[in-house]
DNA sequence: AATAACATACCCAGAAGTGGGTAGGCCGCT
DNA sequence: AGCGGCCTACCCACTTCTGGGTATGTTATT
């Protein structure tokens, strides 16, 4: 690919402030060329169709449409897309999740403009980019995988039991005796290392277990 | 007033895309004048002193001197500036707590950058300005201000309670005897109406008392 | 000076949770 | 048939929480 050819790419966030303010910044940078930009994945595509661009740098939190169910969009309608997920958020479950749905890379809001620039052009090159932070989260997620392997049954007493329901409730919920939910605690406060309700609670709420 | 003397502005925010872009997109504005950005507070400080803006647009999520506790530092070295926050978030508390320790508006990221011009000059007028989601919000919090009479050692109690500390680990971090602990628990689960300590947790995470 | 609100502290009896066991029945895999 | 994982269930001694009180000192308000 020569350098000649500046990188086609599509802007896709639904803060104007950021939508502009990229364009702006992009447009000073030769090697890259704003084809079209969008407030929302639904209109994004539409552009995409027709500009056809080589790169779409795409935000995850958006209304009606978020950018990680984009992604999967945007590769069935257009199969030679590279997408780049741009957020403000370093969370595990965006990260891995965009990822499974094939971004070509995942950078922070918080990284320089010239960053922003070299994640593009890394990913119109075919390879993948990701800023600092996230790749450590990557492996983070990872080890958290293997650290959880509750069984189904102590997922619903871990959920009930974050809701606030005490033994004897989710026992009736449940249809089986206090002493077994008693029994799943135990189990769960020993596999998960966490010795208080509240703590439980927490880490349904932080994993998004409700 | 006049005309004329394009308004100066001092943008803060550490995410270098915003402050990049919003400085591109506020320099095509002839009335307003960009004379320093900076990413920190501290800094956006030592630039205040010199650089005398009229106004601080300033972001609210930032490491060490987060926004809100920037504007004292701002009202005190520089009794004439005015401030308007600028923030992803619309809760309640970053509100409410923003006017009352002295912004003179508050405009969320997802505003168009007309509208930002718009607040900027209604600030260097000496209006306020407070964009369409934010006013509600304030309504609401008023509301809830209604419901919730928490004094302040209970706040305090309710959060410890919700980070997974039993009363006589609350009784030893707070120095008070654990049946002290007991009473303002009482009281709390009267006045929020929860009776579980899960349900506790989930008012704290819910209501951003972390 | 009186009142109200707040923070402190204790009593008590009953309910619930804790942490250590053990144990049987069921299912799938080898 | 044997083994392991899962769900079920119970025992026991101990601790903690619960919900009902009462009470005292301080501070702010009236």
């Amino acid at each position: 690919m020569s350098r000649q050819q500046p990188i086609k790419v599509l802007l896709i966030d639904n803060h104007p402030l950021v939508l502009d303010g990229l364009k702006a910044l992009l447009e000073t940078y030769g090697q890259v060329e704003v084809v079209g930009t969008a407030g929302l994945a639904r209109a994004g595509l539409e552009i995409a169709l027709r500009a056809q661009p080589d790169v779409v740098l795409m935000d995850i939190n958006m209304p009606q449409v978020n950018g990680i169910d984009a992604i999967e969009l945007f590769k069935q309608q257009l199969p030679g897309i590279r997408v780049l997920m741009l957020s403000m958020h370093d969370s595990r479950e965006y990260i891995s999740t965009s990822v499974l749905k094939g971004a070509r890379g995942y950078i922070l809001k918080d990284v320089s403009t010239e960053e922003i620039v070299a994640a593009i052009e890394a990913v119109a090159r075919g390879e993948t980019y990701f800023s600092s932070g996230v790749s450590d989260v990557l492996m983070e997620r990872n080890a958290d995988d293997n650290a959880v392997p509750l069984t189904l049954r102590e997922q619903e007493v871990l959920r009930l039991l974050a809701s606030g329901q005490s033994n004897r409730d989710i026992a009736k919920t449940l249809g089986i005796s206090a002493a077994t939910v008693e029994t799943h605690r135990k189990n769960l406060k020993r596999k998960l290392g966490i010795a208080t309700t509240a703590g439980l609670t927490r880490y349904v709420i932080e994993h998004g277990l409700t």
